[in-house]
DNA sequence: CCTTCCCGCCAGACA
DNA sequence: TGTCTGGCGGGAAGG
């Protein structure tokens, strides 16, 4: 009888998880802003909010067989962020290669594996630009092929394609309006970060460097390096996150800098060829798949209930088929960057630790109390969990088994 | 106080 | 004219 009823009291427990799952995988939910009706308690937390974070919850949401085409309102909405934050996300995720441009609102998913053959081709044209930049001022023949990209019909290229506008800004020359945004755009100033690192003896830089490299000469006053700046955080932020990039400090000045990993630091056809969600793509207990709405003004001195939206991340061992980027230290697996999960199964985790973990699901009502999100849920099961207790206590007429607490 | 970077306004591009 | 896209800088959080 007693393990009837502990067998009840799993099940209710899994029909709450299951019930939290169904909830948080429902758009409208975030979209409408249903999901505000617990953050109103939540304090507001810039880490929460940061691109690198929603970058990593955007690759463990579609870093998965079966995903081709990506719509930008699915992704804001899964993830609970405004248009705008996908718009950046994607921009420097297409610049390494990870998406392509489909469409107005839609995106392929190229995947990891497309990204040596991005860096590759990076380097190259990076390569080939220093030469214009050094010998000449863009008067070569492959600057002139990209000041006839960067000049041409915006008709053309822009909306649909925009792979090949991506010369360093000290070649372009005129100042047209769809030129000079395109010039500063967030996938172009990533592409341009990104070749500083391949295409230099520079191993760490500061940002702020990098915005006065990435500046035209004539264009670098405090105002534009500034603005560079701010951008540059956002591409380093995204860049951290997928571990491109770290940040250090500059052993001499003390400043801080992004010392460039690659496909060290990331998963590639050594390590990985996705990143996934862990148990078996599911998420763990109380985590959130999104960046839900929790305004920055929105500051409450109660934190204790407050959960970190992190996604658990981890390798799934297959080899990619590139050739390029192989990297030096083998076997080496998938580092988290700064917005690791606290609750992450370090990389190389043995298989019976897994199956451990499965048969540990088992004994996790009894064992474990999840971290709802949602308020009523975490009521809710507050209520089950008094329930036994208060059963256990008169039927069993036991008190020196703590339960649950 | 300085660094970091989220947020959302608003203008350009496009259908 | 409406929608998509994304540059931009204010200003608040964080250190």
């Amino acid at each position: 009888m007693c393990f009837g009823r502990i067998y009840i009291c799993v099940i209710a427990y899994r029909l709450i998880y299951l019930f939290e799952e169904i909830y948080m995988a429902l758009p409208e939910f975030h979209a409408a802003g249903a999901i505000d009706s617990g953050s109103k308690d939540v304090p507001y937390c810039r880490k929460q909010k940061s691109l690198g974070l929603l970058c990593s919850n955007f690759l463990s949401l579609y870093n998965r067989d079966g995903i081709e085409t990506i719509g930008l309102d699915d992704a804001a909405s899964r993830l609970g962020v405004e248009r705008r934050r996908i718009y950046d996300i994607v921009n420097v995720l297409e610049s390494v290669g990870i998406l392509a441009r489909k469409a107005k609102n839609r995106y392929t998913w190229k995947g990891y594996g497309a990204i040596p053959k991005t860096l590759e081709d990076l380097k190259k044209e990076g390569l080939k630009e220093n030469g214009c930049a050094v010998e000449t001022s863009c008067s070569e023949k492959t600057s002139d092929d990209e000041d006839d990209e960067m000049c041409s019909d915006l008709n053309n290229s822009s909306q649909t394609e925009k792979s090949d506008s991506n010369s360093v800004p000290k070649c372009s020359l005129s100042n047209r309006s769809g030129e000079n945004r395109k010039e500063k755009s967030l996938g172009l100033l990533t592409r341009n970060f990104v070749k500083l690192f391949l295409c230099t003896d520079m191993d760490m830089i500061s940002l702020d460097d990098a915005a006065k490299l990435l500046l035209g000469d004539g264009k670098r006053n405090s105002v534009t390096t500034r603005t560079k700046v701010r951008r540059l955080y956002d591409i380093a932020n995204v860049l951290s996150s997928m571990n491109f990039i770290e940040k250090t400090h500059h052993p001499l000045t003390r400043k801080p800098a992004f010392r460039w990993l690659g496909l060290n630091g990331k998963p590639d056809k050594e390590n990985v060829d996705s990143l996934v969600l862990s148990e078996s793509k599911k998420r763990v207990f109380g985590t959130d798949l999104t960046n839900a709405t929790i305004k920055r003004f929105k500051v409450d001195g109660d934190a204790s209930h407050f959960l970190k939206p992190h996604i658990p991340i981890q390798i799934k061992q297959e080899n990619l088929d590139n050739d390029v980027g192989r990297t030096k230290t083998g076997g080496k697996n998938y580092q988290f960057g700064p917005f690791a999960p606290a609750n992450v199964h370090k990389v190389g985790t043995s298989q019976d630790e897994k199956e451990k973990q499965v048969i540990d699901w088992e004994s996790l009502a009894s064992t474990y109390r999840p971290q709802y999100h949602n308020q009523a849920l975490k009521d809710m099961f507050s209520h089950y969990v008094e329930a036994w207790k208060s059963w256990y206590s008169e039927v069993a007429g036991k008190n020196h088994i703590q339960l649950l607490s």
